[in-house]
DNA sequence: ATAATATAATTAGCCGCCTAACTATAATGA
DNA sequence: TCATTATAGTTAGGCGGCTAATTATATTAT
């Protein structure tokens, strides 16, 4: 049977089989590169599904828990919709689906802006303020465990690699739309 | 303004600024684990996006691709939706919907399957697959272009810390479970 | 002053993922 | 044999992304 947890772990084995095939019929693909993008795509469907599980046993998403970490860390400044947004990385449509998402469960509220009637205010309730303090210890020791057991050398290096091949998709993507 | 191609990019960057602000305050994270999360979450939503854009150019999404790829690779088998699902770690919802678009865009078949009635045989069309054909050399080319300036040395190690850190992703998630 | 333009937020609708419920068919067992 | 159980596929509905269109409010330019 199948379960959340290991749904990634298949379909990066199965890449892993469609390009190892691949390889055998046209030798212009180099098998370690096979394994890495099977260990990638692995590691990403399988560390985001974890992800999602373990912040669904606490009632929230990757994108909820961000705003609400946003909203509770720089409490200072003024949060609307499209500033969350572009924090977020986002659209803004999506960030309506998410503030519907965590005004329902009343974790925040969306409050006229007197100094501009396009915008709002979005700020946390108490509920929502006891909910993301009472989250984050458990989130920073989930990271510490997770991560903390590599060596200052393997994390840089992991660093390195994954900013240099992240460089590497953006240019081809541009080349791609370019020639297309 | 926000583009699809940088929009992961800045969600990183936040998490990083907020990690960074709570290492601040509290000493029991440490802010190389908090550079290796950002440095995740950037590639991560980074390489998927331009992944997508990069299959949109051809009308093919990662999940209607993988099923393009299985029906020309193992064409010899049977492919009824359940099997697919299996392969492919999702559900048969998700492969009903998968198959829907590549019905509707013909380039895939739903036959009756005799020897079960309930199940169906999944062809591809002569559109299907003269379409997979012509994607497959650009998309090795794609990996080789990504991932063939690495050293033997970067590609195995980034392998073997990816493969760490599922498996202690997974293994917090059982604990979090129990412990619930 | 008012028309044109720009901006903020929402809505509608698509995609791909999920779970749960439903239908049809097969297999099993009393 | 016939009721129960299991399996295959779909449907319904939720979530979180997206784009495009809509509505309300500001701003700018004539």
């Amino acid at each position: 049977m199948m379960n959340q947890t290991d749904s990634g772990i298949l379909k990066g084995k199965v890449l892993y089989h469609i390009l190892d095939q691949l390889s055998e019929q046209n030798l212009e693909i180099d098998p370690k590169l096979v394994r890495t993008v099977y260990a990638l795509l692995d590691f990403i469907s399988s560390s985001l599904s974890t992800s999602e599980a373990y912040f669904g046993l606490y009632g929230l998403s990757q994108g909820r828990l961000l705003i609400l970490m946003l909203l509770v860390q720089d409490s200072d400044q003024t949060w609307t919709p499209a500033k969350l947004a572009d924090t977020l990385g986002v659209t803004r449509a999506t960030v309506t689906g998410l503030l519907n998402v965590l005004e329902k469960d009343n974790w925040i509220e969306r409050l006229p802006y007197s100094e501009d009637g396009r915008m709002k205010k979005v700020i946390l309730t108490e509920k929502g303020r006891a909910k993301i303090n009472e989250f984050i210890p458990g989130h920073l020791e989930r990271i510490t465990k997770i991560w903390g057991n590599f060596t200052d050398d393997e994390l840089e290096s992991l660093v390195n690699i994954l900013d240099k091949a992240k460089d590497a998709f953006s240019s081809l993507l541009k080349q791609a739309e370019v020639g297309s």
